[in-house]
DNA sequence: GCTGATGCGTC
DNA sequence: GTCCGACGACGCATCAGC
DNA sequence: GTCGGAC
């Protein structure tokens, strides 16, 4: 028996994804959820057919949530592998143009401007003349192949792995290969989450995924939205996504805290794990569901922990589910050691000085009873009870009540005394949610506190090409320190050495000022102030001396071999651009490492004064002049022209859109003409258009049009001073477009006839004489639009109900119209040809209303039916007498 | 056998 | 308030190239 | 892990 996967093309299911990706957020809802209805009718269908199949939405899920899918290993391949992978299938040499766009895939000049970034995409350009035109794989195949990548990675072999891409590629087009690299990457950048996806597959999918971490099981197990799982709770040796903290904000920590008493526990540094035990079974799971048994042991025979807990269990424990961090102990020091301190928990060796110690915090399970929906003190008793403490291999997390802020603040101080990490707070009454993050538990971390942690000046030495929404402009940098040892008897810094990099902490303004300042100080080497840092060379340099300074804010101090210092920093963050300091005032290596010393390389060692108006004040004397810049004071950003700052806006048509104007010749305008009547229309220019970018104006198919097609909406000018003239936006049509994302193609076709007639819009006279100059022509948008059509999604047999059906939708009075687009995509799913005007090919129309004015001779001998038909034929499944479903005819 | 790249998991 | 993606550090495993 | 931004 085959499965419905067996049936999907691949094509078609990248023609889905792309629109999904291009649509706006409610039609991404609208298109997955009518996807999954026709995919779950022809499973139901399936199913009545093969009692006993096991088929299920799986093989679609697991493409469209590749992150959240755990039932296939690792395939081994991100960008880089991916990009030599090519090179070698393709038979290409490694320093031919297309090689290099593979290879630099983030730097717009060797990966072209407006793909740069996006790995897929720039990928798709390279294969587009190399592969087929459209492929003949389906979903089952490519499920098949990923699978057997997985397998080949799992078992070394590099050659399996290359034959399967190379099958793929011979039978795959360009467009289906770019959603393959984003299944393998496992980043399908759909602009929706798994939220919304799994919302629209069931409302207890994500609930469900939640405690047992497997897609397969959520698609097997909930297949009717209107079925409920009234059972939804942890179970033995499923991995469930642990219960997590949100982040205090100490000023504000009381109503965090709902005005109540919580108990503070240690934050402990070390990784989540979750044991599962029966018996003398045992299951390890790490906090995003990774099974770490191997590591830890199975039984109480082997591993690095189950061996010394297995007797600290009370006798009658059976069953059980302990929710905890495994840490490192430091067998001669008798202390915990921090997690930034160079080891892996997981891989400890047992002749070491460090050995595997687990603090227990949670019980979820009891010898058969789920304690989830019991309160955490309940929970906590019961913990204890089971669980007996032994130094340095299992301890019980120590719990404190707090009432106020000023306990937490004596709690905080207490441990940055033993520099712990941190402290979570959790309310003793809550129940425990798996993945919540915001329902009971808060973590406080001293680097959260302005008062607590130095600031840590280092000066911008590199910088970084970004990825996906940062994609074609420096988005990270890399960051040094006054090299201590070449600092001259005068006290003028003269070389600087690598920390660390940092991308986070800036909004996106202050990134472009940051990039205007940094313009002036660009290098094509390494300048000889820098001294050499080992690894990661930036993709760009910036001279030292006049670089900018950026206050930075982290965790700790720790030393590296990555970076030219020898150290580096715990999750660094940009605090503050110091536009009032050079690379003069920065911190020294020496400071560095006196500041790794001093308290084990965490940062903070101040206490918080202990009245609870000594912190909500904090935020004032601390941080001198430490405000981060803002938009407009320091360089215009680099992408607005300076020509348009005189301009005034006169009307709102464009308001808030941003548009790139290429030429304006045929609305006899020149390009700048056309871009400050953007500006006056309230919109905004750019020369480099972006994913915010509206439209891209110009009047003819040029190569770089053709480029900037694939991302964007290509108009005519001519739209453009229509728009403007008429103080709205118009809708595009056919005309107006050199070409369209299909999104927009859709809607084209809804708003406009095929000549490209409006049916909303009243028609001017020379407008309508190129309508009919069009129709004698019959030119590009009508080939356009069948493509469009041809485009749609269509199943192939048995359940192509609607095979041979042309169907037009009509309102109550005969007229076609662009509504009723549920039933439009339902009739095409379903293998209807659907169009939008009268033409001799309709054999349906079907009517929105009930009642309907048309007359028999108007109808010319064509079935005219109610919406009802198109609804019950596909429950049914099979084709409808029409004339049961005629609408009555209104006189 | 060493080293640097690359990927995959943790935080 | 929630969700999401773009970023930071690490250690270990693996592999290609010397 | 942190962070900013979209919704």
């Amino acid at each position: 028996m085959s499965s419905i996967s067996s049936r999907v093309p691949w094509s078609q299911l990248c023609r889905l994804l792309d629109k999904v990706k291009n649509g706006k957020r409610s039609g991404k809802k609208e298109l997955l959820s009518n996807f999954m209805q026709s995919y779950r009718d022809m499973l139901e269908k399936h199913r009545q057919l093969n009692p006993n199949d096991e088929d299920s939405f799986f093989p679609a899920m697991r493409v469209l949530l590749p992150a959240l899918d755990k039932n296939r290993g690792a395939y081994g391949v991100k960008e880089k592998k991916l990009a030599d992978l090519y090179i070698k299938i393709l038979g290409i040499k490694k320093d031919s143009p297309d090689a290099l766009k593979l290879i630099n895939y983030r730097k717009p000049k060797t990966a072209g401007g407006s793909v740069a970034g996006d790995f897929a995409e720039v990928a798709y350009y390279v294969l587009k003349n190399r592969c087929p035109a459209e492929g003949h794989l389906t979903l089952n195949d490519v499920d098949t192949y990923l699978t057997t990548i997985a397998a080949d990675h799992a078992a070394k072999d590099n050659e399996g792995v290359t034959s399967t891409m190379l099958v793929m590629l011979r039978s795959m087009s360009a467009t289906e290969q770019k959603w393959l690299v984003r299944v393998l990457l496992k980043d399908m950048q759909l602009g929706i989450g798994q939220t919304a996806i799994f919302a629209a597959w069931h409302p207890d999918s994500r609930d469900y995924y939640d405690v047992n971490n497997n897609l397969m099981k959520v698609c097997s197990t909930l297949r009717d939205p209107s079925v409920r799982l009234h059972e939804i709770e942890v179970s033995l040796f499923s991995p469930f996504r642990p219960m997590l903290a949100e982040r205090a904000v100490l000023e504000n920590i009381e109503s965090q805290m709902q005005n109540k008493t919580y108990v503070a526990e240690n934050k402990f540094d070390g990784e989540r794990s979750q044991i599962h035990k029966q018996g003398d079974k045992y299951m390890y799971f790490s906090r995003n569901g990774f099974d770490f048994t191997s590591n830890f042991g199975g039984s109480p025979k082997e591993g690095l922990l189950t061996p010394h807990l297995h007797g600290l269990l009370a006798p009658h424990v059976n069953e059980m589910i302990l929710d905890g961090e495994v840490v490192c102990w430091h067998k001669t020091h008798n202390v915990v050691v921090n997690k930034g301190e160079h080891f892996d928990v997981k891989n400890l060796r047992d002749d070491g000085p460090l050995q595997v110690c687990f603090c227990a915090f949670d019980l979820l399970l009891l010898n058969g009873r789920v304690l989830t929906n019991l309160p955490l003190s309940a929970r906590v008793e019961l913990l204890k009870t089971v669980i007996r403490e032994s130094p340095g291999r299992v301890l019980v997390s120590q719990q404190e009540q707090v009432n106020d802020k000023a306990d937490v603040v004596r709690c905080l101080n207490a441990a940055i005394d033993r520099r712990d990490e941190g402290l979570v707070l959790k309310d003793p009454d809550s129940v425990y949610r798996p993945a919540a993050r915001t329902k009971g538990w808060i973590k406080v971390k001293p680097d959260y506190v302005d008062s607590l942690v130095p600031e840590l000046d280092l000066v911008i030495v590199g910088g970084f090409y970004g990825a996906g929404r940062q994609h074609g402009v420096i988005s990270h940098f890399l960051l040094a320190a006054a090299h201590s040892d070449t600092i001259t008897d005068g006290g003028r810094v003269t070389r600087v050495v690598s920390v660390c990099r940092v991308g986070s902490g800036y909004t996106s303004d202050e990134l472009a000022a940051l990039g205007a300042k940094l313009a002036p100080c660009l290098s094509k080497v390494r300048p000889s102030t820098v001294v050499e840092c080992s690894k990661d060379k930036p993709h760009v340099w910036y001279n030292p001396s006049n670089s900018v300074v950026l206050q930075i804010r982290a965790a700790e101090v720790s030393t590296t071999k990555s970076y030219g210092s020898n150290h580096t920093l715990r999750f660094p963050r940009v605090e503050a651009i110091r536009a009032d300091k050079t690379w003069q005032d920065i911190l020294t290596t020496a400071q560095l490492e006196q500041l790794r010393q001093e308290a084990s390389g965490k940062l903070a060692v101040h206490h918080l004064p202990e009245d609870s108006d000594g912190v909500g004040s904090g935020k004032k004397g601390v941080v001198q002049g430490a405000q981060l810049t803002t938009r407009g004071a320091a360089l215009p950003l680099h992408f607005t022209p300076a020509d348009l700052s005189s301009v005034t806006q006169t009307g709102s048509a464009l308001a808030g859109k941003e548009v790139c104007v290429l030429d304006g010749a045929g609305a006899g305008h020149t390009k700048q003409q056309l871009e400050r009547m953007v500006a006056e229309a309230g919109g905004s220019v750019t020369q480099n258009p972006g994913s915010d970018t509206f439209c891209v104006v110009c009047s003819k198919s040029t190569v770089r049009s053709k480029n900037l097609s694939k991302g964007h909406n290509i108009v005519k000018p001519e739209w453009l001073v229509r728009s403007i003239e008429s103080k709205e936006l118009l809708p595009w049509g056919p005309l107006d477009a050199i070409s369209l994302l299909p999104d927009k193609q859709l809607e084209a076709s809804y708003t406009h006839d095929r000549h490209g007639d409006s049916y909303t819009r009243h028609v001017d006279v020379a407008r309508l004489q190129t309508i009919l100059d069009n129709m004698q022509a019959e030119q590009v948008a009508d080939v356009d639009l069948q493509e469009m059509q041809e485009d749609l999604m269509e199943f192939d047999e048995p359940y192509h109900i609607f095979s041979r059906v042309t169907a037009l939708m009509v309102d109550e009075d005969g007229r076609p119209t662009a509504d009723g687009e549920m039933t439009r995509l339902q009739l095409q799913l379903y293998g209807a040809a659907t169009v939008i005007s009268l033409t001799s090919a309709v054999t349906h129309l079907v009517c929105r209303s009930s009642d309907c004015s048309l007359s028999w001779e108007q109808r010319e001998g064509r079935h005219l039916v109610t919406e009802a038909w198109v609804e019950d034929t596909i429950r049914q499944g099979k084709r409808l007498n029409e004339r049961t479903y005629t609408p009555s005819i209104k006189s």
